[in-house]
RNA sequence: GCCGUCGUAGCUCAGCUGGUAGAGCAGCGGACUUUUAAUCCGAAGCGCGUGGGUUCGAGCCCCACCGACGGCACCA
């Protein structure tokens, strides 16, 4: 140890690395094998009284989290996943070399410990360490052990940071599996079956947004990164496979919010001889699951059926602008200024609709909401309703104010489909830059003929969100897009 | 893209109306058969986001840029 110049945090690590090898140790072996959860360890000894050793031995390893005391005898914290646990470091255990080896140890250190349980006079289950090996050294100080991390910028930049010295975002991440594990379970016991299906798409489309292009060299052509998997699903209802679903990344090229990801992770599932109503029935079944499974006990009931409304009568309701009596461009446009509400020059129809219920409608949306009936113009992919050809069946659900679902009666009469994405051509002419693109291919798969279809996608991110009660889609995003 | 706020030691934060920077934790040296965020003593550690400018003097004032956050715009 030189004694003229201080060592900075980082130095003193390297140097210790140096002093762990030329002690003999090897600071990052190859294995460590038969430690058990701490938590296993806990639960095992949970009614031990205050004071009371055992004579059981466990083998754990983790991260060292804190450290008390030192000389003759001192305590540490030792965190892995499931939970963290108190050892007890003792010279007379040790010997002497063994004690000062452990206690030079730094906090972020690895290590694997064998200990006898017992509980501490303080009532702590703990470990009394028996043997230890230092598993990987740590060359970075981790974030304070107390305060932990708490500068968003560095939390996100650096996710394993904040997971390491956070119980809380280990936590919520943890939630975030189970709660795909739960969708993946519930659908696999219904009959669906998972598929995988191009990300990489010679023509984009299944929803509404700007794609992300890259180039094949090898093929010389342009793709898009998918920002749907809704046309490539649909064509496997057309083959026969009748109930699928894909849980997987969509791109879209458009703006970062608080609910918004340029990459995130949507699922969507089809079934085959099922309609919009059936996939909302399905739809209240599967959140009553999830959130059975993952234990949810936020706020919002998701045991009961979602409220109900038309998507026309909830605009009207709250702006008192009846959209199905405007049913072009230059009448809503008007009936919109009548109400001193901003309308957009360049906004097309649909896109004024959606401003309708972006604007009023959708911050209104707390409870768990089912809009129903969506008009044609806005929904290329959705089959007409029953009951009026210038509706589709057509659902989108509604939660916290923020939309987490999208579904439909899916169109399967080419003709119409040919037609709708003539439409969405003369939109796209008109300016619409979310227009969807025309897709032959589509067409032609489903003049083999699709069964009579349902379907739906819903954002997991958000899903994730509303279950965990975060407030900003980058919580629940393990590395959110940020700036170089 | 626009507006506002912010960017100080490894981490968490102070820094009054401009006078060349501090604390706690962590780290280092030492003491103590000891604990539950912080036992005690001691000695260290900061290019104050980057680049300009004003000033005798700038972490504090001005400009530009970078990044983050919030709002708006945009966006299922």
């Amino acid at each position: 140890m030189s004694d003229e110049q201080p060592l900075d945090v980082f130095a003193a690590r390297r140097q210790k690395l140096t002093e762990l090898r030329a002690a003999g140790v090897e600071p990052f072996p190859w294995v460590f094998s038969g430690a058990e959860p701490i938590a296993a360890v806990r639960e095992r000894h949970a009614d031990l009284e205050v004071g009371v050793e055992t004579s059981v031995s466990h083998r754990v390893a983790g991260r060292l989290a804190a450290r008390r005391g030192q000389g003759k005898m001192a305590f540490l914290d030792l965190v892995d996943r499931s939970g963290r646990i108190q050892l007890q470091a003792r010279v007379d255990e040790l010997g002497a070399q063994r004690m000062e080896l452990l206690l030079s140890l730094d906090l972020g250190d690895i290590v694997g410990v064998d200990g006898v349980a017992f509980n501490s006079r303080r009532g702590e289950l703990s470990l009394r360490v028996t043997g230890f090996e230092v598993l990987a050294k740590s060359l970075r100080p981790p974030p304070d052990k107390h305060h932990g991390l708490t500068d968003v910028e560095t939390r996100f930049r650096h996710r394993e940071a904040d997971l390491l010295a956070s119980e809380e975002a280990r936590a919520l991440f943890i939630t975030r599996a189970r709660m795909i594990s739960a969708i993946r379970r519930y659908l696999d016991q219904n009959g669906f079956i998972e598929v995988e299906t191009p990300i990489l798409q010679p023509l984009y489309g299944g929803a509404a947004a700007r794609p992300f292009v890259t180039h094949h060299n090898e093929l010389g052509r342009d793709l898009y990164l998918r920002i749907a998997s809704e046309l490539y699903l649909k064509r496997l209802i057309v083959g026969g496979l009748e109930r699928v679903y894909e849980i997987g990344r969509n791109f879209r090229n458009e703006g970062v919010s608080h609910k918004h990801n340029p990459e995130f992770t949507m699922i969507e599932y089809y079934e085959a001889y099922a309609d919009y109503l059936d996939v909302a029935r399905r739809f209240e079944q599967l959140m009553a699951f999830v959130t059975r499974e993952i234990g949810y006990e936020g706020p919002v009931d998701f045991q009961r059926p979602w409220h109900r409304e038309t998507l026309a009568g909830s605009i009207e309701r709250r702006t008192g602008i009846d959209i199905e009596r405007h049913r072009d461009r230059e009448s809503l446009g008007a009936a919109m200024a009548a109400k001193g509400l901003p309308v957009p020059e360049t906004d097309t129809w649909p896109q004024l609709v959606d401003e309708l219920v972006s604007k009023h409608v959708e911050p209104t949306l707390v409870e768990p909401t089912l809009l129903m009936d969506y008009p044609v113009e806005i929904s290329p992919l959705a089959k007409r309703h029953r009951d009026d050809p210038r509706l589709v069946e057509r659902f989108e659900a509604f939660v916290n104010g923020m939309e987490v679902a999208n579904a439909f009666s899916e169109l399967n009469d080419p003709d119409d489909q040919r037609e709708r994405f003539e439409q969405q051509r003369a939109l796209a002419a008109s300016g619409d830059e979310e227009a969807q693109p025309y897709d032959e291919s589509y067409i032609r798969a489903l003049e083999y003929g699709m069964p009579p279809t349902g379907g739906i996608g819903f954002g997991i991110d958000r899903m994730a969100m509303i279950l965990t009660g975060q407030r900003t889609i980058r919580e629940i995003v393990l590395f959110p897009a940020m700036r170089d």
